[in-house]
DNA sequence: TAGATTGTTAATCGATTAACAATC
DNA sequence: TAGATTGTTAATCGATTAACAATC
């Protein structure tokens, strides 16, 4: 694809910047880069380097850079990379900024918590609406939400295209769950459940395991430990 | 080597098995073979080959063998790995089975539901007090715990040794209450605030970042959807 | 100009897969 | 025994880092 000498600093051709080839890690950081510029940004850092953001990332200056480039950032020599930039194209880029709707199932807890969590609404998702089964707590309001029971979740799929549905029941009836909105045309599962989701294949599920997040921070604790004591073993 | 009933293999010599080196890709496939054990278990199944796990998991089946080498389950040729053996080494490995002492600062949305969550009791997480620094928030309940205020904090760690912070604060204020916490001991910060953390080398973050979560989600999506229009690009 | 920083190509490293032997 | 499955060594692949040229 490389020739011609082309590459007019990325202008016509690239129609759309190849957002569907990013590798996972590559995502990982990309989204801390999009939290530390709007930090940066707030503490009215015009610009970033590379040198700046490897050493929070705690990776390679170059791996940076190749980041950026993969979005279609670019710096100036000398100077760095412009934070609006890396703010705005990030959140064009990992769809921060284009609303998606989603219906979410299950207002125990954490369903409740997410519902109420403001933070979701700068990222671009709507809520369309929350369901749960449990009649006890179907026409309670939580936050700007009512609950509606599951009956009606149907027909909320249908009118408004739901693409996206938010898992957040108990595990025992979690996989339940799953095949019927699938079977409704939910097509993507954020599933807080802890427990993996048997799904058909081009159906895209995370799983927020909440668990795991738990053992790898503890996994790390004790490695951390381990090395103080012994061979420090640097690296 | 079977006999003598034992298993002598991996005995005396390896006094631990190595947990330190296990990459982080390879955790999360362990973390998600506990929770598909745990499912197997339940519907009766009392052992599961590498091919089955391999294909829940979306790899090859070599690396799933690799993955249970590296933690000490050693499986049958013809039966494959023993469910109970996997779910108890994982539980022991993962630091699951063992307690940690927590506080959680911060008793909004998100962190009451955290609270909440029985999760976390079931995976050894013990959450020894939680905090907040809103007086008027102090002296409710949540859950079995009731709110202390902040000034209680310091003691608590002191008191109970505690490791491990859940960070659960708005953004703006994370960073002085991680500092806060370093400051008084801390050496591992679940983090929950959307906001990159900077610490002392040396602490252990991890940022549990919803709205990465949801970016990784639409990602995903978005590219499924590209790959049904134009070629396919299986894989 | 000199110097700092980006951008890119080549080298390295680590993780995954392929091939095949070992075992029950 | 034959066959299925594990376990391990070698090959491949992809991601990261190193080296260096390009640019302001």
């Amino acid at each position: 694809m490389p020739n011609t000498g082309v590459k007019r600093e990325s202008e016509g051709a690239r129609t759309q910047i190849s957002i569907a080839n990013i590798p996972k890690p590559a995502l990982e950081r990309l989204a801390q880069c999009h939290q530390i510029a709007i930090r940066a940004g707030e503490d009215g850092n015009e610009s970033l380097s590379s040198v700046y953001l490897s050493q929070i990332l705690g990776v390679d200056e170059t791996l940076v850079r190749k980041d950026m480039a993969s979005v279609g950032i670019v710096g100036k020599p000398r100077v760095g990379y412009s934070t609006g930039q890396i703010i705005g194209t990030l959140e064009e880029t990992l769809g921060l900024s284009q609303h998606t709707d989603a219906v979410l199932i299950g207002c125990g807890g954490i369903g409740s918590a997410l519902l109420r969590y403001p933070g979701f609404r700068k990222y671009g998702l709507r809520i369309t609406a929350a369901f749960d089964a449990d009649f006890n707590k179907v026409n309670q309001h939580i936050g700007d939400y009512v609950i509606l029971p599951m009956e009606k979740c149907r027909s909320v799929i249908n009118t408004f295209r739901v693409q996206v549905a938010i898992l957040v029941v108990p595990a025992d009836v979690a996989q339940e769950t799953a095949d019927w909105l699938v079977r409704r045309g939910v097509q993507a599962i954020w599933n807080f459940a802890p427990i993996h989701l048997k799904v058909p294949e081009g159906i895209v599920v995370r799983n927020e395991n909440l668990a795991l997040g738990l053992a790898d921070l503890i996994h790390r604790l004790k490695r951390r430990n381990l090395e103080e004591e012994g061979g420090i073993q640097t690296k």
